[in-house]
DNA sequence: ATTATCTATAGATCTATAGATAATGC
DNA sequence: ATTATCTATAGATCTATAGATAATGC
């Protein structure tokens, strides 16, 4: 019954990435201990050997899927992350989409420990957005705050989409409706004169 | 024990109040009949002389919330609106705010009754922020695009802002930075020459 | 000897129903 | 007589723990 350490830290591996898909797909409270070991293979009275709690995995397969998403993403331009993040592929595919529009709202109402994590999450996937450009200090701020609006706006995007029934056109009008809108705001606050802009 | 039919009609609306400002709180999966019950002065064995599940009942006291919203909004400027959102207050006061942003995400992963629900509420908040203008037909289409990628935008900045930590500066910033992303879209889709614009 | 996993279960939930109670409404 | 609410409970969850089992690792 025993199995190796490198196999119990596969299993454990394997736990956590389970986890992470079915946490996005049901929410946090749709995913019981039984059904989350029984998905991974075993049986739930191993589930405490490996984490402390319920909490504890909440917080450490969202770090993971986060840092997965991220990785993902490094490389891409702002304008391809928003067409793949925009598309009706994603919407329909929580299980292996952004952990933020599948679990903040959740997220919210959990312990410290899991908002911790969404806090640094959020930071790590801005700072994939933002790239290794050197910037100016005012340039990399204001890049900063514009690229958290499109975060939002993007999941914002995603979250009012699922939330429609299956075959609404609503749903695919909203996704449409914020592409158009993150793709001119890019292209506005690149290329409107500066004597145009709104300076707050 | 039996109270009059205007009574117990009065008694039905003030769970579905209670269940309103509970289900916000603490999402649909956070708020069990018995507690909901205790909270609105009843005990739980009444509940199903008055709704025929507790799904119905999310149905129905999310299409009030939103209602509710929407009468506050009517009459308020589309710059009115944005700064209340995306207010602390009304991050940190999930009880009473915005429904959509409460309780989308929980939304999705429910029966389709509950999502028909979400799907008529977003038309009824987007014809409040549309006002009754007289637009001509391109010039309507454009601006439900627009004000719906102004909601998605709004909704997903208090959704991320409530995912951090209570004292994290990253929540207050988020909710900064697409308070200016929204001014900014009015300002230049308003202000910016046609030449400049870019047509999708 | 240690320990990863298993079986079994405690104790606290949860939704929903059944039947009792006491007041309304005819 | 009807019915809004109550008490009580069935049956199915849920998180977490206890103790058994059988393999690893010293």
């Amino acid at each position: 019954m025993k199995v190796t350490k490198k196999q119990a830290q596969a299993n454990r591996a394997h736990i956590v990435e389970t986890a992470s898909a079915l946490f996005r797909e049901r929410g946090y409270d749709g995913v019981g201990i039984a059904d989350l070991m029984a998905a991974a293979g075993f049986t739930q009275g191993g589930f405490y050997k490996h984490f402390r709690s319920k909490a504890d995995l909440m917080a450490e397969s969202s770090a993971c899927s986060i840092a997965q998403s991220a990785e993902l993403t490094a490389g891409a331009s702002i304008q391809e992350f928003v067409r793949a993040y925009l598309s009706r592929e994603h919407r329909d595919n929580r299980a292996t989409g952004c952990t933020f529009a599948a679990l903040c709202a959740d997220a919210a109402r959990k312990e410290d420990e899991v908002r911790a994590t969404f806090a640094a999450g959020i930071e790590t996937q801005l700072g994939v957005l933002l790239g290794g450009g050197d910037l100016s200090p005012e340039a990399a701020e204001k890049a900063r705050a514009t690229h958290l609006a499109i975060m939002a706006q993007a999941l914002g995007a995603i979250v009012m989409s699922r939330a429609c029934p299956d075959d609404s056109s609503l749903a695919d009008e909203i996704l449409e409706a914020c592409h158009v809108a993150i793709i001119k705001s890019l292209t506005s606050s690149e290329a409107v004169p500066d004597e145009l802009q709104l300076n707050n």
